[in-house]
RNA sequence: CGGGGUAUAGCGCAGCCUGGUAGCGCAACUGCUUUGGGAGCAGUGGGUCGGGAGUUCGAAUCUCUCUACCCCGACCA
């Protein structure tokens, strides 16, 4: 390609309402251009890359047995009121009525299709097991679309559902998609995990989070250095601390803490570590209020604490009035000696001796507290969010914590669905059974803005090389005047092309430094430059674009680099 | 949906308070010069100032109203 035959339409200046990285970057290589809110344009440069990140994931998932086909992106109301989800979607469901008043939706997902079709189509077990996959543009009516294509209305998703008689050959399909996910990120040239995550409320056994890492990620991974181990930072477990309560040293003392409320104030107060305070948390219980109690450096989850049986759900702190009631003093103050509540404390504190607490006094805290000597507990729980440093909860290694943006999510859905929808099949044995079914989804034009968020510098976006719009970017310098560097340029260009490398030559009349700065912007991994300078003695110019070194080649010899490289 | 903001040329913005029917930078186009890191000079094109209504002799500017977009929260590939 030579960029005055394409549509090449960078700009210097960065939209003002593209808040993150890869939304500014996209914007301005002009990958993608802005329809409306959660809408958006793919350009021929842009589609480039949404095209190389859909091949290598239906050549994967082709490999691991699944069959695509398409599905309508209209889906009629009927369907949707079979599961129930016509009224249980919510405004995430673009509804729309057709000439004669009929009601359908814009597909968010496609369950209900999948399941009527397999329903129609499959009869016996000997059909099973089966995968049918899709890549799709969907709809779902976001409350807030933000961050351009990452988090868009419209968006194009590959989703993929599996049909099984047995939750055994669901599992097995599920492991073999794991591993086609796996396949896939791997390909396309991203550091990712796999993360165990919260089934929720589509129920089933077993689901996983693929998660791109980049700082500007949105969920917290909590991920082993010794083994594979992942989660959600949300459903990560903390194990209970090895070592054993010390003795109880000091004598229980009440401090006067004039208007220090919160641990960091009470911490620098007393010149103590936060790790030797203790936090007591007051919210709603099932029948009575429960008092939480966390080490003073650590953080509440809340998943956790609304998943103890004593805890009410959903999850609420009580109000400043509510906690006068109990503790006798606002919030800041609030401790675990004589507090008449439930009290569940975290694994991390039951080893905890000589601690300080808030005295349910107002500008008050007790210092030397200790277990069974000065206040009593009920119940010790796994209560906080994991830290860097925690152990491993499978016992290898220790946890780090990394930022992620979810890009993939595999589910074991079970028979939600063939059962709502009755989709049953003749067994072995010539009865009637439902279905269980697997969903996995990849948000692929999601994967754009990850990669992006990923791999980019000041000057631009670092494309990793599979997914790179064109892998090799081709400057001569000068060309309008030097029929040398434009002899050399074309030769190079067609001998490349020839080789089947996606080349983009700059055959604009433009200085070089555009040139330069496009190309980097563009983040094509490859950069030829051809110049006189050089030429005289035989050379063209390489650079990396990750490494951004450039290195001189003999002409003869350029052809060859590259294809080494690739 | 709740809270906050913005809307003036393709992009980024000024003008609005204190009405007199638009301006800057970048981009685009033409010419000349320049030519290894986002050039210089000269010139050109492009806006019913988000829509509608009102006040006024006169509205980008004041008033009302509608709409769109953005940010913060819950949700998700």
């Amino acid at each position: 390609m030579k960029t005055t035959k394409f549509h090449l339409q960078t700009r210097k200046e960065t939209p003002a309402d593209a808040e993150i990285i890869s939304h500014q970057l996209m914007i301005r290589t002009g990958m993608v251009s802005q329809l409306g809110s959660g809408l958006y344009n793919w350009t021929p440069l842009g589609l480039k890359v949404l095209r190389k990140i859909e091949k290598i994931v239906r050549e994967e998932m082709d490999k691991a047995g699944c069959l695509e086909m398409i599905m309508p992106t209209i889906q009629p109301s009927s369907l949707w009121e079979e599961t129930g989800r016509w009224d249980k979607y919510g405004d995430l469901l673009l509804k729309i009525k057709d000439r004669a008043g009929r009601d359908f939706c814009f597909g968010p997902t496609h369950e209900e299709v999948i399941t009527d079709f397999a329903r129609k189509e499959i009869k016996s077990y000997k059909q099973l097991p089966i995968t049918f996959y899709q890549v799709q543009t969907k709809f779902r009516d976001e409350i807030r679309p933000r961050f351009g294509v990452m988090r868009a209305r419209e968006f194009l998703m590959k989703d993929a559902y599996s049909f099984h008689l047995s939750t055994d050959c669901l599992k097995k399909t599920y492991a073999k998609i794991h591993q086609a996910y796996c396949n896939i990120f791997e390909r396309i040239g991203l550091t990712y995990r796999p993360v165990e995550a919260d089934s929720g409320e589509i129920g089933g056994t077993g689901s996983h989070e693929f998660h791109v890492l980049a700082d500007s990620g949105e969920d917290a991974i909590a991920y082993s250095t010794g083994s594979d181990y992942a989660a959600n930072v949300e459903k990560c477990e903390v194990l209970a601390p090895t070592k054993q309560r010390k003795e109880a040293i000091a004598e229980l003392t009440v401090i006067d803490t004039p208007n220090k409320k919160s641990i960091a104030d009470v911490a620098n107060f007393l010149s103590v570590s936060p790790k030797k305070l203790v936090k007591t948390l007051l919210v709603e219980g099932v029948d009575f209020p429960v008092a939480l109690v966390l080490r003073g450096d650590h953080e509440l989850n809340e998943i956790k604490a609304a998943n103890l049986k004593q805890v009410a759900s959903p999850f609420t702190m009580l109000d400043d009035e509510q906690i006068k009631m109990i503790a006798k003093c606002d919030a800041g103050s609030i401790g675990v000696k004589d507090l008449d509540c439930y009290i569940i404390i975290d694994r991390a504190v039951e080893i905890m001796s000589d601690f300080i607490t808030g005295a349910n006094q107002d500008d008050k805290h007790l210092t030397g507290v200790n277990w069974d000597r000065d206040a009593k507990f009920n119940q010790v729980a796994d209560l906080r969010n994991a830290q860097a440093g925690d152990p491993s909860p499978d016992g290898k290694g220790k946890i780090k914590i990394a930022r992620g943006i979810e890009v993939g999510h595999i589910f074991q859905l079970g028979d939600t669905y063939t059962d709502s929808m009755n989709a049953v099949v003749l067994n072995e044995q010539g009865k009637s059974q439902h279905m269980t079914m697997g969903c996995y989804g990849i948000g692929v034009s999601r994967v754009v803005a990850a990669a992006i968020e990923q791999n980019h510098d000041d000057k631009g976006i670092v494309w990793p090389q599979q997914i790179a719009p064109f892998t090799v970017v081709i400057l001569p310098m000068n060309m309008a005047k030097s029929e040398r560097v434009k002899q050399v340029a074309n030769n190079l260009y067609s001998d490349l092309t020839k080789l089947g490398v996606e080349v983009i030559m700059d055959d604009r009349k433009i200085r070089p430094g555009v040139m330069f700065a496009d190309a980097e912007l563009l983040g094509i991994p490859h950069q030829i430059t051809i110049g006189d300078r050089a030429l005289d003695e035989g050379e063209v110019e390489y650079k990396s674009r990750k490494e951004m070194q450039n290195v001189r080649i003999k002409l003869d010899e350029i052809v060859n680099h590259i294809t080494s490289l690739l």
